[in-house]
RNA sequence: GGGCGCGUAGCUCAGUGGGAGAGCGCUCGCUUCACACGCGAGAGGUCGCAGGUUCGAAACCCGCCGCGCCCA
């Protein structure tokens, strides 16, 4: 590498290194395993697939970072690594974004046909698609980029079908009239999950229904359109009140159907009356009540959204609020309409078109997920797939344990068309993966069901189908079951749940060992990101301001184990260090080419430690690899960033660097070997360094490593784990003894106004400073001055408490000596009420007595400590 | 209605039984021969409120107030 181009570069270019070294790294072909490649066995995961549509947002970016950290450390770990890469079809989403195009070109899907309109999907997915990989290789994301797989790819297709038809011959799989979440936005079912409740303010009608033989119900509705299609009224089986109603008949208004006056439990006594309009095809609980009594089904909403024929002619065509409108009109005109009141309730939205649900009974396909469920609690409970963190684990056991029916059928084109074809003669159905070219038992022509599958269908198989399922492929065989998923929680019951019970009923395995669950980042402000909003910030706008490596480590710095509010600092806070490591490596670089004598080129990067800080920089190395080590074991990135930072700017940068640089002066006083020893060491930890932070900030490591000389690329390469045999605990603590003495003098300096150049001298009296005694002196700026030696004979004009003892200051020329009472009075105030406090707590007999003797004992010897600090005041 | 979580420095957050912390911001001082995306020093907190357990509580328990999310 060049030096001298090192030498004029003073500061880390993000967008210079970047973009080449991604260019390095997926040429050198590091991430693309072969399987069985590695002795030490394979680690996988398999990427949450973006939607072919998207763009990269921060939920991406943030996941992304996680996963890239996990995938680099384990694959410098030696394991066999692949980060399974693809996208996802997207059924509404990206149908909702063609049609939104044709719509500008004033055409519709119906205009153009189911074929053409598919085929047009295609064309826009190769022209707009796919965008998103291109973004995750920008931000370092060292996925499989040699196998990209889509979910409606042929050989994925055929995993769906062929799954499809097992559930089905199994009886898992049937088709069914029954309530369903109608979207009139997207004209399809939707499934449960796919619904979001909201608040809304609506207005509760009081109606009076005419009882025959006499009297009236009065029932509370904020959906009075809908009673055109009621078919009983119900009150509470202990409801005293209506006790006598129950088997009466009730007329209904405007249509005057007979409505049996039924009891059930559903209905609750203290909610308007205690009497209850059914509707069971418009109303979910209604839905249940009606199949439990055996009531008619009459739908008077049509999937266009207005009322039908059924509704009667004066309704007949409206919408679902004009006739609202009108059935209120046509009651108050009877004088059937007692009361008017503001009333708070929680209104189904569809999640995909943004338009309120109507509930509405539909042929639909389902699928029953209770015996599929059970294998998938076991799974978790006994922690053969583990929840992290593990809050998220009870929620999902919750769940699982009332889980329903999954409708699977969408009235889309664009997605997995149901493997089902049904004979126009005899009617009979046919579910296989071959289409039949005619009926099996007929010989009649068939024909397909026009439903596709809800999305999630594909995805929940995503983790075994990208690997070749159902073919035994050599690449199942290795990286089957993944190690990790990783994703936000809002799809841990649309997608991980699903995943965990597909994998386990069609490989026998749950698809990964554990499930973590990381945060959501949110605007600065706490709001919801959201481009809707306004509020969302693009990553790669930040990458392009920061560099990647910033914005990688500023999203882990900022995780947690809840939502967090999206920090710019915390970005700016990993630009700086790569900043800091860049300019740290260029100083020992610049420093050890310049030393006589020495070469770049015939370094070991070995450790040569020879004075007690290199002990204790190497001592500390091998903490903190064990500390990084240990975080991300347990997923806990935001100390494995925050570790790194602390380690390059608080002790390597502040200290280390700091404290060695006498030793690499350039006057050449220093003997050839010692100056040799200190670059090999210099250059060892620079390496390790720059290693250990690797899978956090890929790019300014990969950047270093080349310069400093080491083999290869650094994202292939080795993960310096810690080296009990360098650990050093005397050389740690004298180390940090001199550290805090140095601050300390530095404090004091300050407060005495002594100017920053001002050498002032001095005599360490106090323990323990026998080999960093000149390191203090220099970093506190003192002349040591020696028992018998030139100022030797000047009296001590203050001391300053420091571990162990006391540096006395010889000579005031410089220092407001003012000062350095009034510091010294206020040192001694402090001392005085802490050695107070410590003494009153060990006269307190229950303490002495019931806490912990090791307690007991430190706090003894704080108070000796106190106590010597304050004698050398 | 049920569940989960949060409330600590101006801001964003860490700390989970034994002397209140970090980053940023702020103040003061530094062209100290890697870095001003830098260096040194400093100010700043009744740890939401009220009770309890304990020799000892920011932390554990109970209640209240405020905020967020999920489920029904």
């Amino acid at each position: 590498m060049d030096i001298e181009r090192l030498r004029e570069q003073t500061r880390f270019e993000p967008t210079e290194v970047e973009p080449r070294t991604v260019e390095r790294w997926l040429a050198s072909g590091l991430f693309h395993p072969r399987p069985g490649e590695s002795g030490e066995g394979a680690y996988s995961i398999a990427i949450p697939p973006p939607n072919v549509t998207g763009t990269l947002h921060m939920g991406h970016a943030l996941n992304g970072s996680i996963q890239d950290v996990l995938i680099r450390y384990h694959r410098m770990r030696g394991l066999n690594t692949k980060w399974i890469l693809g996208t996802d079809h997207a059924g509404i989403a990206t149908q909702m974004q063609v049609e939104k195009a044709l719509a500008a070109e004033g055409l519709s899907r119906r205009e153009l046909g189911r074929e053409a309109f598919v085929e047009r999907v295609w064309d826009w997915r190769s022209h707009y698609g796919g965008q998103i990989v291109e973004q995750f290789k920008r931000l370092g994301a060292s996925c499989d980029y040699s196998e990209e797989r889509f979910t409606l790819d042929d050989g994925y297709a055929r995993a769906v079908a062929q799954v499809f038809v097992a559930l089905y011959e199994k009886g898992y799989i049937y088709r069914d009239r029954y309530i369903v979440n109608w979207d009139p936005g997207t004209r399809s079912a939707i499934s449960d999950l796919e619904v979001e409740e909201r608040e809304e303010t609506d207005t509760l009608y009081s109606i009076v229904y005419d009882l025959e033989g006499g009297g009236t119900v009065t029932i509370a509705t904020v959906r009075p359109e809908t009673m055109l299609a009621d078919t009983a009224v119900a009150v509470n089986p202990h409801d005293e009140r209506y006790k006598d109603l129950v088997g009466r008949t009730a007329i209904l208004p405007l249509v005057g159907r007979h409505l049996p006056v039924i009891a059930d439990e559903y209905v609750k006594t203290d909610f308007g009356t205690g009497q209850l309009k059914i509707t069971p095809a418009h109303d979910p609980n209604d839905f249940e009540i009606g199949r439990r009594h055996g009531l008619d089904q009459v739908s008077v909403i049509g999937e266009d959204g207005r009322m039908t024929a059924e509704a009667g002619e004066r309704f007949a065509g409206l919408t679902v609020l004009e006739a609202r409108e009108a059935v209120v009109a046509a009651l108050e005109s009877e004088g059937r309409v007692t009361a008017r009141d503001p009333y708070l309730h929680s209104v189904p939205y569809s999640h995909r078109s943004g338009q309120r649900i109507e509930p509405l009974i539909s042929l639909q396909w389902f699928m029953k997920m209770d015996e599929l469920a059970a294998p998938a609690i076991a799974a978790v409970r006994d922690g053969s797939v583990r929840i992290v963190p593990e809050n998220h684990r009870k929620v999902y056991l919750d769940w699982m344990a009332e889980i329903r029916p999954w409708c699977i059928s969408r009235q889309l084109w664009w997605g997995h068309r149901l493997p089902v074809y049904y004979c126009e003669s005899c009617r009979a159905v046919h579910v296989a993966v071959s289409p039949p070219q005619s009926c099996p038992a007929c010989g009649g022509p068939v024909y397909q069901d026009e439903d596709v599958l809800d999305t999630w269908f594909s995805s929940a198989l995503w983790p075994f189908a990208t690997l070749g399922w159902p073919e035994q492929t050599p690449e199942l065989g290795a990286f089957y079951p993944t190690d990790v998923l990783s994703t936000a929680r809002d799809i841990l019951f649309l997608w991980v749940a699903r995943m965990i019970m597909m994998g386990i009923e069609f490989t026998g395995r749950p698809p990964f060992r554990e499930v973590y669950i990381h945060s959501v980042i949110q605007a600065p402000d706490g709001r919801r990101m959201s481009k809707s909003l306004g509020t969302g910030i693009d990553p790669l706008k930040e990458i392009g301001k920061h560099g990647a490596d910033a914005v990688r480590f500023g999203l882990l710095a900022m995780s947690s184990t809840q939502d967090v509010r999206y920090s710019a600092k915390k970005v700016q806070q990993g630009q700086a260090l790569a900043n800091k490591l860049y300019n740290a490596a260029r100083f020992a670089l610049l420093r050890i080419a310049e030393q006589p004598g020495v070469e770049l080129s015939e370094l070991a990067g070995e450790p040569r430690p020879q004075t007690v800080e290199d002990r204790w920089i190497l001592s500390r190395l091998q903490a903190i690899k064990a500390e990084f080590a240990a975080r991300i074991e347990v997923y806990d990135f935001s100390h494995a960033a925050l570790c790194l930072y602390d380690f390059v700017y608080g002790e390597l940068c502040d200290w280390y660097i700091e404290l060695v640089k006498p030793r690499l002066d350039l006057d050449g006083s220093a003997a050839p070997q010692q100056r040799r020893a200190l670059s090999e060491t210099l250059l060892h930890v620079m390496r390790q360094t720059v290693a250990l932070a690797h899978p956090v900030i890929p790019f300014v490591t990969e950047e270093l490593w080349g310069y400093l000389g080491g083999q290869g690329l650094l994202a292939g390469g080795t993960w310096p784990q810690a080296q009990d045999d360098l650990r050093d605990p005397e050389a740690e603590q004298e180390v940090a003894r001199a550290i805090e003495a140095i601050t300390l003098l530095r404090g004091w300096r300050d407060s005495v106004n002594a100017k920053a150049g001002l050498i002032v001298p001095a005599r360490i009296a106090a323990e323990g400073y026998d080999d960093t005694a000149t390191l203090v002196a220099r970093l506190a700026r003192l002349e040591l001055v020696s028992r018998n030696g030139a100022h030797a004979e000047r009296s001590v004009v203050a001391a300053v408490p420091v571990p162990g003892g006391a540096v006395e200051v010889l000579g005031a020329e410089g220092l407001d000596l003012d000062a350095a009472q009034r510091r010294r009075d206020a040192e001694r105030e402090r001392l005085q009420s802490e050695i107070a406090r410590s003494q009153a707590k060990l006269a307190n007999e229950q303490f002495v007595a019931k806490a912990p003797a090791e307690v007991v004992e430190a706090e003894r010897a704080k108070l000796e400590r106190l106590r010597a600090e304050i004698e050398a005041v």
